[in-house]
DNA sequence: ATAATATGCAACCTTTTGGTTGTACAAATA
DNA sequence: TATTTGTACAACCAAAAGGTTGCATATTAT
């Protein structure tokens, strides 16, 4: 199933997969201990995740190893970074706004 | 009801949603023409969005205007950045080493 | 006053999601 | 060899998600 990283991230489980093999790669086994649901639960999670190349499995003898492949959060970061240029836009305007606003008044109270 | 950001950006729909107002609010109609479902699923959409901020709606007559409140999407931001950091520090190392590498190999070339 | 417009929302339906238990099997260990 | 360990996956279930139609209501236009 072709999966979409917006869906996947959606659930906080998921994140916290992310979070918990982000610096090293950890088993199933090792992944499940963490949560207080069945390891079948978090083994589909783990699956969503494969499927949009969030996660990659590594088999090494019995056990399968998850690897976060964390660049594939890039559509992620390009969708909200153009809007955080917008916000950020918003504010520095509100910000010279207020200075003008400000520059005007001791203007003001330096006639009185 | 408490909403998660992340969840609300799952759907492309709610996402297409965001894209329209971002710039310039807009009446619960127009914002309905883009798609091809009922009002009321545009309006169910419109309502998880102002439930988790990210929309806040503003009555004017008989309209109501949705206005993007893009600043909420700052977890969302803060979340990716992270990992983003953590992948380009990998691209980099991973580039030094290649670099590394090349240096090697001409080193080698020079002394045959 | 009447008709048209813009919206909110209840009631209902289908599919998806997130969870469970139980079974199967390969690899490691006693 | 027998047992334990690590994993995959089928079958099932309840709740949530995303959609629909239909009705109520307030505002605007004729």
């Amino acid at each position: 199933m072709r999966r979409d990283v917006f869906q996947a991230i959606a659930d906080p489980t998921r994140r916290e997969i992310i979070q918990m093999i982000a610096t090293t790669p950890l088993n199933v086994n090792t992944v499940t201990e963490r949560f207080d649901v069945s390891r079948t639960a978090v083994y589909k999670h783990i699956k969503i995740l494969t499927e949009c190349g969030l996660i990659v499995m590594r088999q090494k003898g019995r056990e399968r190893f998850c690897e976060a492949k964390l660049e594939k959060l890039q559509a992620v970061s390009d969708w909200v970074e153009q809007y955080k240029k917008m916000w950020n836009a918003r504010f520095d305007l509100l910000d010279n706004v207020l200075e003008d606003l400000q520059t005007k008044n001791k203007k003001h109270g330096n006639k009185k």
